[in-house]
Formats: C-alpha cells, structure tokens, sequence
DNA sequence: CTCTTATTTGTAAACGATTACAATAAGTTT
DNA sequence: AAACTTATTGTAATCGTTTACAAATAAGAG
C-alpha cells in the first residue's frame, strides 16, 4: 500500500507535485507528469480516501435512511440511488429506522460524524425532529414522505392524484363500497387517503369512517385491517391499501376469508412489486418510478453538494396506474 | 461542530488527556475526568470518525457486495447484516456487481481504499479472481457462493442436502419427470443440482440431460427456460427451480400456459418470499435463514477484525423445507 | 545581458484524532 | 527526609492527503 510520499520519492519530486498530478492541475511540466504517472502505476498507487476526506473535511459517501429496506419500494430505490452514487465515484450507506424517531435520529448523527455528503431521507415523522435538533452539516434530500414546513429537497409522489385516479378506476368499473387501508403517521398515508376521498366525492359518494383504517404500514396490520372490513356487516366491494405491505396482508385475509377477488371483493394498491403481477388475478395498482425517484434525489444531493445555496426544490412524479385482473369490471349478481 | 481541542480548551486539559477519557482509560484523575465529561456535553462534542480513522487506518464501515439487493435473498442478508453492524457500531455500505466480475473488482478495490474493516462477498465466480489480484488488506467472510479453495470465513447453505431433500419430497410425493432450472456460474446453482440429482439416483432414476437447465439466475431465464420445458414432447411433471426470481418466471410460464398447479405440473425452488406464501396454490420450499447467515457473516467478519490471523472457518447452515400446496401429492389421471 | 513577469516546483501547515515517550506529581519505603 | 515507585498529565509525532505561500526556474522585453 503505497502511499503519496513514496510515489512522490520515487519520481524524484515533492507530494504536492503528485497531488497536482492527481488533481489534473495544468501546472505540471509534461515531463514531471509523465514520471509521476510512471511512479503511481509501478508503485500501484492508489490514494488514501480517508486522508482526503480528512483534509477536505468531506468523503465521497451518501447515506441512505429508510424504514425497512425490506420494503419492496425502498428496496427498488436504493438500487437506483447506488447506481446514480457510483456513476459519480461515491458509496451508499444504508440505515433501517424501523419507523423509530430515535434510531432516526442516532443514524443522522452516525452520518455527520462519519462526514457523509449527504443524506437522502424517507422521514420517520412529518417534523423532521432528527433533522432539526441537528444543523446538519450535510445535505439532505427528502423522499417519499413530505415534511410540509421544511425548506429542504424533497422527491414526492404525486399522491392526492394518484389514489384519485386509482379510486375512479374502481368507481368506473362498477365498485361503489370502497375501503381504504393506509399507512398511519406519514403524510404519503394522509395524502393517498386524500385523493380516495375526494374522488368518492366526485362521484356522489359520501367517504365513510368505517370503511377508513388508518395502520401501521405493515404486512400484519394490513392482514388484520382488512380481516376486520370484511367481517363488517356491509362488507365492502373493494379494498384500497396504501402500499404493497398493507396489499399483502390484505390479500392474504380475503384468502383467508375464502373470498374471490374481483367478484367478492376487488383489491387495489401502490407500489409494484414482483408478486403483483404473479398472483391470479393481478393486482391492479399505482407504480411509483421508483428507479427515477432513487435518481433523481442522488442528482438532487450531488447538486446540493456541489451548491449548497441554491433554493432548494421539490420534485412531484406522476404514478402509473396499471389496470390488471383485480379491480374487473364489476358483475352485479343480486 | 467542536474539536477535541476546544474540549481540551474548555477543561483546562491537553487533547491526549480528552482522549483518554474517550477511551476510558484508567489513567485519568476522577475529577480531571469529570471537568472534561462536563466539557464534551457542553460543546457537544462527537468525535470526527474520519481523523480516528485515518490515525487508526481503519473505519468502523464494512461492505456488502452482492449481485442485486432487488434480490429478496440478498435484500433480507443486507437487512441482519446492517442490524448486526448498527449493534456494533459499525455502517454498511451496499454494492451490486450484477454478477459482473469487472464491478465486483472495482467495488473490491473502492473498498479497500475507503479503509473498510472488511467485506461481506457474494462472489460473482468460484474463483475470487478479483480478491486475489488484492491482497485486500481487510477481512472477507464469502456468503451464499463457495470459493472452494480459498482460506477465507463462509457462511453457506447445505445446498446438497437441501436440493436432496426438495426433491425426495417431491418424489415421496409421486412426482417422477422432475425439471431443475439452476443458476449458472456459481457453486450454489451446481450443488443444488447435484442434491436433485442424487435424490432422482436414489430413487431409482436416471437424471435426464434434456430435463437440467443452466441459466442467468433471473426472472427472464427462468420464464424462458420454464417455458421451454413445457413445450417438451414429454414435458415435466414437476420443476424444480433454485432461486426467488427463477420460481417468479416459472411461474410466469407456466400462467401463461394455462396450466394449472400443481395437478399439471408441480413448482418448488429455494428461498422464502413475501409472494411464496401468497399464490394460489402457496410454494413448497426451502427456506434459507437468510438472518442467521447475515447475522453469522458479520460476527465473523468482526471477529476476524479483532484477531486477523484467526484459522478461518466455514459454517453451513441447514435450509428448512417448508411443504405447501405447490407440490401436493400427487393424483394419477390416466 | 539584465530586469521583469509568468510559470513551475517545493516547503510546510493544516485536517482531528491517538499514543509513545518524557515529565511531573503523588505515594511508599526505608 | 531521602530515595524509590507508581499514577497522572502533557508534548509532539503520526496517519495520508491538499494547498497557501515562498522559492526557484524559465520566458519575454528592452
């Protein structure tokens, strides 16, 4: 492992020289330059990122904070934010919250004091309490779940719109009895539970509590959300989940209940994940761009990294609905 | 953001006597101590991971380096292991190679000049050709993949056996024509393989060239050379698949077919997914304890950090069948 | 050929911690 | 009280870079 001083003596010149010829500074001789390249690749030369970190008081790495990457949204994102950090020469960091505000908070100081570029963000809260209490000293790029009063960069689904489109789907074909099951605590559930509403309004409808549950956004509590609307007296016609945990609890209660799907009930989420569509029938659902949102909060931080005064932004993508097999056209019988 | 030297500063100390309260050495005066505890809280001081490192020449980070983190498989690894190492005090960073071994070099290489303390490999081939061309000058455990004759810790599955005892279950169960579509180039794919193929000699039948398949462990693969085997003259009575994502495209092909599971054709594989469970009919598999080998992987790791010329060690871990509807006994008709 | 200016190179001081080693202070023995 | 220990503290070097600044060299002008 060589280091900067020994390239530096083995071709006959000053580190600072070989700093310059690693910088690419246009004030080296062609000559010297030639012989610190020859150095570096005889000596297999290879600079020491710690120490440059410590001297620019900056590394190369990004951090990643999320609840559970486990969650097949999450999952998607941080191959996508990989793939952006090592296009630009850095490393990803990931950290699971598990919806904890604590272990938010310790892993945001875990980043600065690992001197981390940045941090992209899926807050445990709509206050961003970890991100305040600390001046951070990095940048951060928030994803997935807004925090309203912020003046950070955020990365957001379009969410009112997208249950709304997704709920008109089912009222167009037929469905009347909708539930809806969303995340508790994050403004993404609030939102999507927004855009269900308004869209049961359009439509003449009146949203009912009962056919609203607010859970844990979680495979456990989806499956006992939806066991329990579908003991309801007036079980309703169509489930709406919020994610693809709340999905796959849900369906496994309608299986559970021996229920048919679409004829007895019809199911529709956010978020696709490589089950959705491998299930009889298909889920009917809102694709996030995942890939592009992992994309473009890593642009987000670099060019808040490379500027950090500039105004910050806040970037909306538009979901895909994907119509599949189980939201069908509903089929009166009776 | 304070220095140790402004602590030292405001105790009235020197920086090495702030350390040594840092480190918890015993040479240091109770009230002396305190003046500089008091010191730490009141400028709320974090010491810079980076200058300790560099001093140390050694990071409290390791990596990760598997072939796609979209992989349930790896994505429940990448989950104990970051639990292990939060426990630890240590980050992950996360690299996918897609199975490209010029990536798995580079990302070796990215790794040793962050100063990691060691890395968690999934190797892209049984021949480590990238860890060779290193000698990394941090600790390796290989996880998943075998690297036969390297003296580096691995946590592996019992592949033989458990492939053996996938197979025998479907035998037991009056399968007979039974497919294996393996992932290629890796130990795994192999082994599992040669555990099918033992159970078929033990019960008596003769491993049919026609009926194995070597192909890219990816949905693709397995939805193309499912779908081919289904189209076989004499098509298969059962497949056998040895991951997640071949299953998902066997699956697919055999939708697409139109045939039903498993009265047409039986379907079992390796690995527990949110989906296994939720298709109709539900998979028969083998489930890795994909915590355990996460959870194992970072002690070794660690305890090869903290005694480098440790004999290495190789554990294997028993796969669990888990019998579901996929492979129902099977019925006769005609 | 000298003087001025532009370019190239080296010296040395950071960055923020840890730790040999030396120096001092505090106890223990005689 | 002197001579040893032993416990505590500070000084300064070190880890491997980058980069002001100074120094040296080369080029250009008269």
């Amino acid at each position: 492992m060589a280091s900067i001083k020994e390239v530096a003596r083995a071709a006959g010149v000053s580190t600072a020289t070989v700093s310059r010829v690693l910088a690419n500074s246009p004030h080296v001789r062609p000559a010297l330059r030639e012989r610190v390249l020859k150095a570096i690749k005889e000596l297999e030369y290879r600079p020491n990122l710690i120490a440059r970190s410590l001297r620019a008081q900056q590394t190369t790495t990004i951090g990643l904070i999320v609840s559970d990457i486990r969650n097949p949204f999450f999952t998607a994102i941080s191959r996508a934010v990989e793939d952006s950090a090592y296009e630009e020469g850095y490393s990803l960091i990931v950290c699971n919250t598990d919806e904890d505000p604590k272990k938010e908070s310790i892993y945001l100081n875990v980043m600065r004091d690992a001197n981390v570029a940045g941090v992209i963000l899926s807050p445990t809260g709509p206050t961003a309490a970890g991100l305040r209490e600390l001046e951070t000293g990095f940048a951060v790029v928030v994803i997935d779940r807004s925090i309203p009063d912020a003046d950070v960069d955020m990365v957001l689904l379009d969410n009112v719109d997208s249950a709304y489109r997704l709920t008109r789907h089912l009222l167009e074909n037929g469905y009347r009895r909708i539930a809806a099951i969303c995340g508790e605590r994050s403004t993404t559930g609030r939102e999507r539970c927004t855009g269900y509403e308004q869209a049961l309004r359009a439509y003449g409808l009146l949203p009912s509590a009962e056919l609203v549950r607010f859970v844990p956004p979680q495979i456990e509590a989806g499956y006992a959300a939806a066991l329990r609307l579908l003991e309801l007296p007036e079980p309703p016609e169509a489930l709406l989940t919020t994610n693809s945990l709340l999905a796959a609890g849900a369906l496994e209660a309608i299986h559970e209940r021996g229920l048919r799907i679409p004829d007895d009930v019809a199911l529709v989420t956010f978020d696709e994940t490589t089950w959705a569509s491998l299930v009889q029938p298909p889920i009917t659902l809102i694709e996030q761009p995942t890939y592009e949102i992992g994309k473009t909060a890593t642009e987000l931080l670099l060019q808040r990294v490379a500027e950090p005064e500039r105004a910050t932004r806040r970037v909306i993508l538009k979901g895909r609905l994907l119509v599949r097999g189980s939201s069908a056209p509903r089929v009166h019988c009776g």
